[in-house]
DNA sequence: CGTCAAGGCCAG
DNA sequence: CTGGCCTTGACG
């Protein structure tokens, strides 16, 4: 048995002439040659940083894809090696962008050194340069002709400087391009760029080049994954393919899956710093694994729900890979990263230089796996720019329309941006679909401003929208829109001051979506799980990562309060608009009213189909100053109160002068607005503030606000229908947590009851749908009932496998702590001068009650981490239930027939049963429809978002 | 239908 | 527990 030649991969006809892989694998114990492949100690976390090849062996330079290794690579010209795209490219449409094919060039030794490549941790990803021209030598040249698209050239460069590969991406976002030069250094485990200068080096702080570092990480994966490696970067075993996203051997494979599905925890017995080899892997379980960690092994791989076959979509995994970069080469927007297996970068980090305690036996809990997968994202889902205006706009006045009307289309196709990426989140997938639409109905606007903030975080008292669009206070007066940019600013600069960076802001946009407390939400249990799994990520984040800011976690929740007050106005001013493209805008026509349908009638086909162009995420930001009355901006807070009518009709200014007899309500409304109003006056309104300033009068007002607005629901919800009532008896736990924002929230009755009827009536077949959804695999944080002891069995009617989508993947590193248990923190009953006040206040409440520590500490975390960790969970729960206050106090339906969104948009009383069926459709279909192979609507510049919404997909 | 990368099986 | 080999299932 042991006699038999190791096994290979099918065409792995190279290893016949490779001694040490082909030599039968005798006993491990014999093959003590198989340390040579070690240059002998190792410290800790160093991995063979050169092996002894045979000089017989050239290195093979090939398609990843294939797992095949070249037998005839000798044969190949050794200083010019020039791969066909296709292989560069494992065979990807990639090359279809590149202008030219790169060219590679190798140095001779380099070959028949002992060298390995991107498993030596001292490779590194620099950036070649930017342009259209390969040789880069004149970059960015005449490159853009198209939509100026520019090229970035990523190379993996030995120690002293030889490429080892290159790859190429274009690039549309100019903006960012100036920021990265040719010669930086790209971190990958920092996800930072180094400029090299006379002093070492230096990191770019610029966080206008974040877009870009997603560029340029999945840059660097794909070149980590060029390389075929014949040995098993843990033991040296023979490498049968990628595993969890690394080039491993089957037993390494094995060793790995086992460890996590049986949630293994293994202490090393010395200092775990023990070499792992062919000879001695089972001796010492705990190095092995952390070796296993180390070299990039995914526990994302690995599925808790033990299904079999398929493709997973972990970030690192090929097929992940490859989607990005297929999309990204066709629709000339950039993509995000994924994950070099093997580190392909330099700084291995080792363990013991992280921390001196016995290192645990699972990853290095560098960055939670769960912000990680999110920001994987990143890019892919952001909003392109493939029409660079280099103008700055601004100056959107009524004649602008037709300007604006396009706006409205970008904002259209950012809108279904945003749809595939919650498709895309970690488990989003698995939440029900009329859920998914209700998350979403709810955070768009969040979202997408948050989207605008990160953007505009460095760029000084400028918002910058899409396509190069920018504002300043200036501009912003001019239109009337200085509350919502002067807000943003804020935000912005809050983010700068607290350092943001990329995984704070994709948790805080996932933190916006994923609120369990929205009425009418199946399965709140889950999205609480999730909203807690994501906050424990953050946390673990934020602490682990800015010790100078420790109260970053708490303040990153507070500032998100502040982006959905930003929000309302925006929703608003869109509403406000009087374009009819609104109407012609069906998905954010839906967003915008959900309830209500156009005056005209139901949505009809043309209109589904018919989509509008561009994206741009700014749109709200943007809106025509003379459709939008100064004083709808401020306000904001009275977002109950009916503002428009159905799209195509003008909206009142403040006043709602609507149909369907909802008038009479409309007195209340504004009234509590204007209260509010007044209310917000009195404080607000300076943006310049020191921060604390504003936070006291934020969060003072907003939360006289809600109580303001609370009175006059009150008043309402007396005499609001009996079925109401019913409705939210019948769901006591269906809370909205920002009622005012939702326009899911309104007519509660209604609502659910069209749901009932539209979403359920859709529900049958758009779950076929779903289920036969291809490859996506939801991964970690996520709890679900661990399938132990099951022997792993499937029973005949899972694998029948509509749940194949469904997949879970193993939550092994980081578990799914909660600490959520309060429902109640009523920490806004005062004014506070600012966040820190708030947080020390609740600690000092802790402290008096004298509480143990509810929560176990990561141990990862440094003891000076520690100390703040209470203090931010404090801060976690309370911002929970400061949602869940806001929700409580208006979750009854204000108005029957206005939704609570700010945009209180009246309704059909009767609505035709098609009509009913309309509000969903398109949502709906997105969601179900935009497959694996993401087929969003692309061709906007042709005018058209989308042709086919074929919701089978088929 | 072949490839790839999951999970399962089971002798050692 | 290990690890070689098998089965699965999405994709191209
Ligand atoms: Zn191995
Ligand atoms: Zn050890």
């Amino acid at each position: 048995m042991n006699n038999v030649p190791p096994p290979r991969p099918p065409s792995d006809k190279e290893h016949t002439h490779h001694p040490s892989l082909t030599a039968e694998r005798v006993d491990e114990e014999r093959r003590l040659e198989a340390s040579q492949h070690y240059n002998g100690q190792m410290t800790d976390r160093s991995y063979p940083p050169e092996r002894i090849r045979s000089p017989l062996k050239k290195r093979a330079v090939l398609s990843h894809q294939s797992g095949i290794l070249c037998a005839d690579v000798e044969n190949r010209a050794e200083n010019s090696v020039k791969l066909e795209p296709a292989i560069l490219n494992g065979g990807e449409k990639f090359e279809e962008s590149c202008l030219q094919p790169p060219v590679y060039s190798r140095d001779p030794l380099l070959s028949s050194s002992s060298q390995s490549v991107s498993s030596n941790p001292d490779n590194v990803v620099v950036i070649k340069g930017i342009g259209d021209s390969p040789d880069m030598a004149s970059p960015n040249s005449g490159a853009g002709k198209k939509f100026g698209l520019k090229k970035i050239v990523v190379q993996m460069q030995s120690p002293s400087g030889e490429v080892l590969f290159e790859d190429v991406v274009n690039q549309a976002n100019t903006n960012s391009l100036t920021d990265i030069n040719a010669g930086e250094v790209f971190d990958y485990h920092d996800s930072k760029l180094f400029s090299p200068d006379s002093n070492g080096t230096t990191e770019k702080q610029d966080p206008a080049i974040n877009t870009m570092i997603n560029t340029i990480r999945l840059l660097a994966t794909r070149i980590g994954r060029m390389e075929q490696l014949k040995e098993c970067p843990i033991c040296g075993d023979v490498v049968t393919g990628f595993h969890y996203g690394v080039q491993t051997c089957e037993s390494c494979k094995g060793f790995f899956k086992r460890t996590v599905q049986n949630k293994k925890e293994f202490k090393c017995v010395r200092n775990s710093d023990c070499e792992i080899n062919l000879n001695n892997r089972k001796k010492c379980p705990a190095c092995r694994f952390q070796k296993c960690c180390d070299v990039g092994m995914r526990v994302e791989g690995i599925r808790e729900d033990r299904s079999r076959g398929g493709r997973s979509n972990y970030e690192g995994a090929s097929a992940f890979i490859h989607r990005r970069f297929k999309r990204s080469s066709e629709s000339s927007d950039y993509p995000p990263y994924p994950y070099p297996p093997g580190g392909g970068v330099k700084k291995p980090k080792t363990y013991s230089a992280l921390s001196p305690e016995p290192p645990l036996p699972r990853p290095k809990p560098q960055i939670p796996d769960l912000l990680k997968e999110i920001y994987a994202l990143e890019g892919y889902y952001e909003e392109t720019t493939t029409e660079p205006q280099p103008c700055c706009v601004d100056r959107m006045t009524s004649g602008d329309k037709d300007k604006f009307d396009s706006l409205l289309h970008l904002t259209e196709h950012r809108l279904y941006q945003i749809v595939k990426w919650a498709r895309h989140l970690p488990n989003f997938l698995n939440v029900d679909r009329k859920d998914q639409i209700l998350l979403l109905q709810n955070a768009w606007a969040e979202i997408v401003c948050l989207g605008v903030i990160w953007r505009s975080i460095d760029a000084n008292g400028i918002i910058r929208l899409s396509f190069g669009k920018c504002l300043d206070m200036e501009k912003a007066k001019e239109m009337n829109h200085e509350e919502v940019i002067s807000r943003m600013l804020y935000v912005c600069s809050c983010f700068r001051r607290l350092k943001v960076d990329q995984y704070e802001y994709v948790a805080l946009k996932v933190l916006s979506l994923m609120l369990p407390d929205i009425r009418g939400l199946q399965d709140r249990d889950k999205i609480q799980q999730y909203q807690n799994n994501l906050l424990e990520a953050l946390l673990t984040h934020t602490s682990s990562h800015y010790p100078e800011f420790p109260l970053k976690f708490g303040e990153l929740l507070i500032r998100l309060n502040e982006v959905q007050r930003l929000t309302t106005i925006t929703r608003q001013q869109i509403i406000h608009l009087k374009s009819p493209e609104i109407a012609k805008n069906s998905l954010l026509m839906e967003l915008l009213q959900h309830n209500a349908m156009p005056a005209g009638g139901t949505l009809t086909s043309d209109q589904a189909l018919a989509h509008p162009r561009n994206p741009s995420d700014g749109i709200a930001v943007v809106a025509p100053t003379t459709a939008c009355p100064p004083d709808s901006s401020r306000s904001h807070a009275a977002c109950n109160g009916p503002q428009t009518s159905s799209s195509p009709a003008p909206s009142g200014l403040s006043r709602q002068h609507s149909v369907n007899g909802e008038v009479t309500n409309c007195k209340d409304v504004e009234e509590t607005k204007l209260s509010s109003a007044e209310l917000q006056r009195q404080h607000s309104d300076c943006p310049d503030k020191s921060d604390a300033d504003y936070d006291d009068i934020s969060e003072h007002s907003r939360t006289s606000i809600s109580l303001s607005r609370q009175d006059s629901r009150a008043q309402r919800y007396a005499s609001s229908h009996s079925r109401h009532l019913s409705v939210d008896e019948s769901s006591s736990h269906d809370i909205s947590p920002r009622p005012r924002y939702s326009s899911m929230n309104s007519a509660p009755a209604r609502t659910a009851h069209s749901h009932s009827r539209s979403v359920d009536g859709h529900m049958a077949a758009a779950t076929d749908t779903l289920s036969a959804y291809p490859g996506r695999r939801p991964s970690s944080e996520f709890s679900f009932p661990p399938k132990h002891s099951d022997s792993g069995r499937l029973s005949a009617d899972t694998s029948r496998r509509s749940a194949a989508n469904r997949r879970p993947s193993s939550s092994y590193p980081s578990g799914g702590k909660q600490f959520r248990t309060a429902t109640s923190c009523s920490a806004f009953n005062y004014p506070v001068k600012n966040p820190e006040e708030l947080l020390l206040r609740q600690q000092q409440q802790h402290l008096e009650q004298h509480h143990s520590p509810p929560l176990s500490s990561p141990s990862h975390l440094p003891p000076h981490y520690v100390d703040n960790l209470e203090l931010h969970r404090q801060a976690a729960m309370q911002w929970q239930g400061q949602q869940q206050e806001l929700a409580a106090m208006t979750s009854p339906p204000l108005l029957k027939g206005y939704n609570m969104k700010g945009l209180a948009m009246p309704h059909l009383q009767q609505p035709d049963p098609l009509q009913m069926l309309s509000p969903d459709f398109l949502s709906q279909r997105l969601l179900i429809s935009q497959s694996s192979t993401d087929n969003m609507p692309q061709d906007f510049s042709m005018g058209r978002l989308s042709q086919n919404y074929d919701p089978g997909g088929t």
